[in-house]
DNA sequence: TGACTCACG
DNA sequence: ACGTACGTGAGTCAG
């Protein structure tokens, strides 16, 4: 039998640093919790052992059993956010059949070193896991060490360590017995490191045997002297050091087999942590959980029938006025869909009765209302009514989720969802909850302050987003084509002058090959490495430019095959029979309350460089229209200005003045006239560094100069803009204490980054807690002047249509003769989309293709 | 699937 | 001593 012993302290701890902070929605921390679990599973898949023991440190022992006064002394106590995760992780192993170790007086360590010792005397086979290299010691032919690192798991058995170290596992204690270890406070011998600990017991194995024959042995004279003036401590490290196999625990191996005899009860309990995917790695997805008032023999069923008579079915909706609805579009866009009445789902596909419903007035509580507005758009109505969006209301309560499943929610706020015994009907089963859930995500949102985010912003913009989506962006195919084979030529023939430079043919697409060819076969000096290997990215080979010639020719492949790829290739690929490429713009996806735009993404379509801006020759307005094209000017620091009540910043922007230029007099202290032009593109980056929550050394090599200069500029940058100075320390206290920052508009990003015990995430909380508020109130104003300016068109009987929006730029196709009042109206409608203390201002410009028409 | 690279605001 | 600015999506390689 294989008996799997796992070091809980040392792997909770590994978890507990190396995720960021997970919660659920009581404020319980779960993320050590998460990574034990996946960590054990990780293990477990691949060890495949029968019997699993869980061995914890306890947390006060009353007295140790090796008798050294500062023994572990100056070992940190455990931070509060990971100790109050280990009574419910204890509590869910035993729920899920792990049975746990522990024992008075005893460290884990002793017990692993113990259950070890037991399992070579029956016979069986050991493999203990753990994240510290402590336990190599008790490695042997029945006992092997699955040791968890950050980058990867390294399983030891006896030849390993002597690959690795050079001597058997029980020779590490004495090699630590010399070397010593500060964080056990082993003392070790004065003056000798690992290098010189390990050639010792290579030579002569153990201090014992050194100790006795020291004036024979053939060492040198210092090393000499340090062991002999170290004799005492060496002999009592080599105590402290050897891992006790005797602590009075449960030897008998049969105990330890997995045995989940509640997996109701382990369902339940991981549902309350809300670690769903937890749930499926334990195959308990499926499992029930009992309500919470016990009546666990009920089982709820869901309740379905077709829809036999659509009108006496209207009028009932009618007279209550809400409709819990879900459905989805064939490819004929045939809906079919689901209503909830009295906790029973009626089914149909009568597209005449779903369009009823969609234009009853009915307050409508579905999901992806987004589809259904691009169904009514292409149909040409309008969907009346209030509507209540279920993913949008949780996106907004937290932008962070990666999963706005009903089924995931439902788990949130523990509603049990009935079960169906037909799999055709599996998808409804949350329809007959949906007036609990749906109620319980308006009572949030409107406990939030969010309500008119919800439906005056979100909402509506799903609107304004199905149109757009419908509608596409017209494109030259044959444009691509030939700009793209421009391309391939271009590629080919860099691609053999790279060969012949190089003296080696290889893939130049592959980092690892081209990292090999530049730093090994040319010898290149290699300035980065990444987690793998060489880093090739483009920093680093500007920096290698002048080295050799390949470098430039790389540099060269790399921006062609990139255009190649992405954008020739990649957007041929998804060009609609109408011509028209018709991107997904997604609103749930970001956390600062930005949209995206996927297959193909259109917000990163090039325009920094003049080879890549040709591409936007190839995106156009169909025959005989134009496109409009707006950008806000310096939104988001017109915003930080706004909120950051900067007197100073928002007299500048009042002025009209060029901030770049003026944050530049500022910072270097010199009148307007005499900032030159590297000056103002210092400040420039100053500006951009503030808004992203700024940091010295980043802010010196973008712009490159010292760290120390860089910090010398934001120092003169905060001393100029005192307010902006107050709002970044302000917010990110107010952020610590509430637990998330927000945007002018109500629009939260919670952070528990700020909570963590790791200096680094703490670092990035703080960075978002200054950059947050900021991106996201930009991207609230340009959403609400989005659905103004699809109002407005739509009020004033305009042909003109919004197709795109990149973040701060809005593009309008418009017939040619609306295209000056078009301008006009964008901009007006852009600029006078919120109020603020500065003047929002936009700039826009009529081209036939986009390339024409960004300013 | 994750890592790397690079396109955008 | 350690890693380094905010927010995205897509193509490619390699395990």
């Amino acid at each position: 039998m294989k008996l799997l012993v796992v070091d809980g302290n040392s792997i909770v701890n590994r978890a507990f640093y190396g995720i960021r902070p997970l919660s659920n929605k009581d404020g319980q921390l779960t993320h050590a919790i998460y990574g034990f679990l996946t960590m054990l599973n990780k293990i477990s898949r691949e060890e495949n052992p029968e019997a699993v023991a869980i061995a914890f440190d306890l947390k006060s022992p009353t007295f140790r059993h090796k008798a050294y006064s500062g023994y572990k002394a100056n070992r940190k106590g455990m931070p509060e956010e990971l100790a109050s995760q280990m009574p419910p992780l204890k509590e869910l192993l035993k729920l899920l059949g792990y049975k746990i170790v522990t024992c008075e007086g005893y460290e884990a360590d002793d017990i692993l070193g113990t259950l070890a010792s037991a399992c070579e005397q029956s016979g069986n086979i050991c493999v203990i896991a753990t994240g510290d290299r402590d336990s190599l010691q008790l490695v042997s032919d029945k006992t092997s060490v699955h040791l968890c690192t950050n980058r990867q798991d390294i399983l030891y058995t006896p030849e390993k360590i002597m690959e690795e170290y050079g001597v058997t596992p029980s020779e590490l204690i004495e090699i630590k017995a010399i070397q010593g270890d500060s964080s056990d406070n082993i003392p070790g011998v004065a003056g000798i490191g690992p290098k010189g600990a390990g050639d010792l017991i290579q030579k002569y194995h153990s201090v014992k045997y050194i100790y006795d024959n020291i004036d024979e042995l053939d060492i040198r004279e210092n090393v000499r002297n340090k062991l002999k003036s170290s004799r005492d401590n060496a002999m009592l490290s080599l105590m402290l050091g050897e891992i006790c196999r005797t602590a009075p625990v449960d030897t008998d191996v049969e105990s330890y087999r997995i045995n989940m005899t509640e997996p109701q009860k382990a369902a339940q309990y991981i549902r309350k942590l809300e670690m769903f995917k937890i749930l499926e790695m334990y195959g308990l997805d499926g499992v029930q959980t009992a309500p919470e008032t016990e009546t666990k023999a009920e089982i709820l069923r869901l309740e379905i029938s077709e829809i036999a008579d659509s009108k006496p079915f209207l009028e009932k909706i009618n007279s209550c006025g809400k409709a819990y609805l879900s459905f989805e579009f064939s490819d004929s866009q045939a809906p079919v869909f689901a209503v909830m009445l009295d906790g029973i789902v009626y089914t149909s596909g009568d597209e005449e009765l779903f369009d009823k419903l969609l234009k009853s007035g009915a307050q409508l509580f579905t999901r992806n209302i987004k589809s259904a507005f691009a169904y009514a758009d292409k149909k040409g109505f309008d969907i009346t009514g209030k509507i209540f969006d279920v993913e949008l209301a949780a996106y907004l309560l937290n932008p962070s989720s990666k999963d706005y499943s009903d089924e995931n929610l439902c788990g949130l706020y523990s509603i049990s969802v009935p079960a169906a015994d037909n799999e055709e009907y599996k998808k409804y089963c949350p329809l007959a909850v949906y007036d609990r859930l749906c109620e319980r995500l308006a009572a949030e949102i409107e406990a939030n302050g969010q309500e008119k985010l919800l439906y005056e912003i979100e909402i509506p913009l799903a609107n304004v987003l199905a149109k757009m989506e419908n509608l596409g962006f017209a494109v030259d195919r044959q444009g691509i084509e030939d700009y793209g084979n421009m391309l391939s030529e271009q590629i080919k023939t860099l691609e053999a002058s790279i060969y012949e430079s190089a003296g080696t043919e290889f893939n130049i697409n592959s980092p690892k090959q081209l990292g090999k060819v530049l730093f090994e076969d040319l010898g290149l000096p290699c300035k980065k490495k990444t987690k793998s290997g060489y880093s090739t990215n483009a920093e680093v080979l500007e920096g290698l430019r002048w080295e050799h010639p390949v470098v430039e020719m790389v540099l060269s492949y790399r921006t062609l095959a990139k255009l190649n790829s992405t954008y020739c290739e990649g957007l041929l690929k998804v060009i609609a029979g109408d011509g028209r490429i018709h991107s997904s713009f997604n609103q749930t996806e970001t956390r600062t309350g930005r949209i995206s735009s996927t297959e193909p993404n259109l917000q990163n379509i090039p325009v920094r460089t003049e080879l890549g801006r040709e591409m936007r020759r190839f995106f156009c307005a169909r025959e005989g229209w134009v496109l409009v094209d707006a950008d806000y000017s310096q939104i988001e620091l017109r915003v930080l200005a706004h909120i950051a009540h900067d007197k100073n910043m928002i007299e500048a922007f009042k002025n009209n003045d060029d901030i770049h230029a003026i944050t530049a007099s500022q910072v270097f202290n010199i009148p307007l006239e005499m900032v030159t032009p590297i000056m103002r593109s210092r400040a420039k980056a100053v500006n951009f560094g503030i808004v992203y929550g700024i940091g010295a050394f980043s802010l010196g090599k973008d712009i490159g100069v010292s760290t120390r200069e860089a910090s010398q500029y934001i120092k003169s940058y905060l001393g100029h803009y005192s307010g902006v100075d107050e709002y970044m320390n302000n917010i990110v206290e107010k952020a610590k204490l509430d637990g998330y920052v927000e945007t002018m508009f109500g629009r939260r990003r919670y952070l528990d980054e700020l909570r963590s015990g790791n200096r680094m995430m703490r670092a990035f909380g703080e960075r978002v807690a200054r950059n947050m508020p900021i991106q996201g109130t930009a991207a609230d104003i340009i959403k609400i002047a989005m659905i103004k300016v699809d109002e407005r068109l739509k009020k004033e009987n305009l042909r003109s249509r919004l197709i795109l929006q990149v973040h701060d730029e809005l593009i309008v196709e418009a017939p040619q003769d609306e295209s000056m009042y078009v301008a006009m109206l964008l901009q007006e409608e852009m600029e006078g989309a919120v109020t603020l203390d500065v003047p929002l201002t936009a700039d826009a410009a009529v081209g036939k293709t986009w390339y024409d028409a960004k300013g």
